[in-house]
DNA sequence: ATGGTGGTCCTACCA
């Protein structure tokens, strides 16, 4: 049995729960992450997953701003959450799930924007955010995750690092989510944790690829100036079983969409 | 070159 997982920035759970359903009954992922849920801890609207047999929930949510979750059809363990750079802001939660044949790690991250000005010393949103990918490297290199178990790490990383995973890589090379300082730390990360980026081992690094289109363009679809912030990686021994991604593109067109799609990965039977 | 839209929750802040 394939375990396929999905990850979506939803800006807002409660105002999109109906989206969240839509997704849920049309693409069944096994398990769901989702960021931004901007949901209060406790008040996760789960009655309707509930309903679509996503029995799971697992929340890590504050008043307003960011919040994270894990929805899933299987049964999750060792539910915990991390904090970074010393804020309880809520960025990230991670849980074992059992797969028919076997346990995985899930990790689930919202990695802070960075507000607009590229410059530590002027902004301190992007300071942050740089604090957070290199507390981020030492967590990914930490004995403790580098043990050999299956694991996967997904979420809007607000970082775009290659060159074809934004529409003008000239144009956005000053641009916060894709200048050098901002790749050069999501890489190693990567390296870090011994990571497979999944989505790019399936789409060649020389094609477009986009999970997030700006609210502010006329027409996002004729612009079509997207970024690539949402992402799925995985564990060596997994990414050999990983079987094909999807970037739902159409769900940018849902009424009151969110500025990301979801993005799935799937992998095959001996996971 | 600038401002464009959308969310939270009531006033500005964040994306």
């Amino acid at each position: 049995m394939p375990f396929r997982i999905a990850t979506w920035n939803i800006n807002s759970v409660r105002l999109r729960i109906d989206l969240v359903a839509r997704f849920l009954k049309d693409w069944s992922p096994d398990v769901l992450c989702l960021q931004e849920t901007k949901c209060p801890q406790g008040q996760f609207p789960s009655g309707p997953l509930h309903e679509l047999g996503y029995r799971h929930v697992a929340e890590r949510g504050q008043k307003g701003y960011h919040g994270v979750a894990i929805v899933s059809r299987l049964p999750l363990a060792d539910v915990e959450s991390r904090n970074f750079c010393g804020k309880d802001d809520c960025r990230h939660i991670a849980a074992t799930v059992a797969t028919p044949s076997s346990r995985v790690e899930i990790h689930n991250f919202y990695v802070p924007a960075g507000g607009d000005e590229p410059d530590p010393e002027a902004n301190e949103k992007f300071a942050h955010k740089l604090d957070f990918l290199k507390e981020l490297v030492a967590w990914s290199g930490s004995g403790a995750r580098a043990k050999n178990r299956h694991r996967i790490l997904v979420g809007d990383l607000n970082v775009a690092p290659l060159e074809h995973d934004v529409w003008s890589h000239r144009d956005l090379l000053k641009v916060v989510s894709h200048t050098p300082v901002e790749t050069d730390l999501l890489g190693r990360v990567l390296a870090a944790g011994k990571w497979t980026d999944v989505m790019r081992q399936h789409v060649p690094a020389d094609r477009k690829l986009y999970t997030w289109w700006s609210y502010r363009a006329k027409d996002w679809a004729q612009s079509d100036r997207g970024r690539r912030l949402d992402h799925v990686w995985s564990s060596a021994g997994l990414a050999g079983r990983s079987s094909g991604i999807e970037v739902v593109r159409e769900a940018r067109s849902w009424p009151r969409a969110s500025d990301h799609v979801p993005v799935i990965a799937g992998f095959s039977a001996q996971v």
